[in-house]
DNA sequence: CGTGTTATTGACCAACATCAAACTTAGTGG
DNA sequence: CCACTAAGTTTGATGTTGGTCAATAACACG
C-alpha cells in the first residue's frame, strides 16, 4: 500500500469531480495495474466490433469515440480528457458498438477488466463511483443528442466549447479561460453534425462577435455569460460535484 | 416467496432480452414492491429538475424522455416499451437532466430507490444486469447521435423503425412485422430532429417503395431486408442476447 | 525551403424548414 | 346515426440554413 502515482492520482481526480471517495477508495484505486502506452495521433485505441479485456485510461492528451455510418461518413460521439475511462463500458458490453480514436498525441494506460471488476467487488463504493461516471457519459449524450437535433450550428459550437471548458475545470486541467483546445474545426464538425466549412464560417462570427478567440492549438473563452447563453448551456446535465 | 406476478414479469423478461438471470434473480425480483399508477396521454411522469426517490417501471403503453431546448423546442431521446425502466438512472444521478413523459395512456409502478438498492446489495449479478441495462441505453443514444448528426431525413425514419421493431420483438411484445405504433408524425419528428412535415413526406416515400405500411396506430414493415438496408441499420448496438 | 495539413473564401445548391390551408379521422354528444 | 370538434395528416408554395465544390491562403514541420 503506497501512495497513488500521479497517473492513479489523474483517475482519482476526475472520480472525485463527479463522487464522494474515501481515503481507502483512493488507495485501492492506487493499486490498479496499469499498463501503459504511447499512442499517436489519429491511431485507433480500440475499434468497432472489438470484444476488448481491459479498458482504456487517458492519462494524456485528447481521445474521442466515434462512429463511421453506411456512407462512411463519421459522427464522433465524445471527446475525452485526461482521468476518462472511455470504454469503461467495455466491461459490461462485450463488443464495441463504436470506435475510440486519438485525436492527438496521447498517453494511455490500460487496466484489466479483471482488476477492475475484482476492485468493484471488494469496494462497492467504488462500483457506484464508476456506474454513476458511466450514467454521466449517457447524460452528455443526451445533451449532444438534443443539440444536434434541435439547436443551430452557432449554438452547437458555442455549447460544445461550454462543455469542454467545464470538463477540463472539473479535473483541474484548465484553471482560467484560456486552455489548450487542439482540435481542427473538421473533428468540431464531426461531433456537432456539421461540415468543416460551416465550422469555419460559424467560428468567425463568434470571433468577431467577441465571445471567444482560437487557433487551432488553444481556445479562450472571451466572455463567458455571452458563450454560455448563445449556446444555450447549462452544465446540470455533467453532473458534476459543487466543489472538487 | 412466491411467483412473480405478470407485472414483475415485464421486468423479468426485459433483463432477460439483455443478460442471464438465474431463477433466484427472478425469484428476487418479484419480490419488488410496485406502487401502480395509470397516468394519461401526454401527462409527465418525471420532469427535468426533479429529484425522485423511486424508479418508474413501464407496465403498458409508451413512454419517451425528451428535453426542451432554449428556444421551446422539443428532442425526444427515447423511445420506452414495457419492461423498461426508463429513469432507472435516478438511482444514482440525484436530479433529472431531462422528462419522462407518455405518448399513450400508460400503466406504470414505481419501485423506491432504497428498495432497488437493497436488492441490487443482495444479488450483484442484478446489478450487472441493470448496470448493463442503462449502458446499453447509452448505446442507443450514440446511435441516434449518429443518425441525427450523420444520416438523412429518409435513412433516420427507416433505422427507428427498424428498432422499435427490434426491441419490441425482443421482449416479446411483436412477434411479426406488424405492430401497434401509436406515435405521431410529429413525435417522429422531435425524436429524429426533423420536422412534422418532413417525416410526412419521408414516411409517403417509405410507403410509396413498398417499405411499410402504416397508419397513425400501427406499423407494418414489408421488407425488412430493405427496410434495414435502407435505414443503414444494424442492431449490435443494442446488445440483445442471442435467445430470449 | 518544400510539402502536407488545416483554415479560409466564394459561388452555387439542396435538403429540410416554414407557413398556411385543406383534408381525414376518431371521438363526442345530441 | 349524424353533426361537431379536435387532433393528426396531407398538400403546396416559398424560404433558409447549412452543404458541396473548388480554389487559395496560412501554417507547421522536417
Amino acid at each position: 500500500m503506497s501512495i497513488p502515482t500521479p497517473d492513479h492520482q489523474r483517475l482519482i481526480r476526475k472520480l472525485k469531480s463527479i463522487y464522494r471517495l474515501d481515503r481507502e477508495d483512493e488507495m485501492a484505486l492506487g493499486e490498479l495495474p496499469l499498463r501503459h502506452k504511447a499512442v499517436e495521433e489519429n491511431a485507433d485505441v480500440v475499434r468497432e466490433g472489438d470484444a476488448p479485456n481491459e479498458c482504456c485510461l487517458l492519462l494524456e492528451g485528447i481521445l474521442c469515440r466515434y462512429k463511421i455510418v453506411g456512407d462512411g461518413r463519421r459522427q464522433i460521439l465524445s471527446f475525452h480528457i485526461g482521468g476518462d475511462v472511455p470504454d469503461l463500458q467495455s466491461l459490461h458490453l462485450d463488443v464495441m458498438d463504436h470506435s475510440v480514436g486519438a485525436l492527438t498525441p496521447c498517453r494511455l494506460a490500460f487496466i484489466p477488466h479483471e482488476a477492475m471488476a475484482a476492485l468493484l467487488r471488494e469496494r462497492p463504493n467504488l462500483a457506484a463511483a464508476f456506474w454513476r461516471d458511466t450514467l454521466i457519459d449517457a447524460a452528455v449524450f443526451r445533451e449532444w443528442l438534443a443539440g444536434v437535433g434541435r439547436r443551430n450550428s452557432h449554438q452547437r459550437v458555442a455549447h460544445l466549447y461550454c462543455e469542454v471548458f467545464s470538463r477540463l475545470e472539473a479535473v483541474g486541467l484548465a484553471s482560467n479561460l484560456n486552455f489548450p483546445f487542439p482540435v481542427t474545426q473538421a473533428e468540431i464538425a464531426d461531433a456537432l453534425g456539421l461540415t468543416p466549412v460551416h465550422v469555419n464560417r460559424v467560428l468567425q462570427d463568434l470571433r468577431r462577435d467577441g465571445l471567444i478567440a482560437s487557433d487551432g492549438r488553444s481556445l479562450r473563452i472571451l466572455d463567458w455569460g455571452r458563450l454560455t447563453s448563445a449556446g444555450d448551456f447549462d452544465a446540470t446535465y455533467l453532473h458534476l460535484r459543487q466543489a472538487a
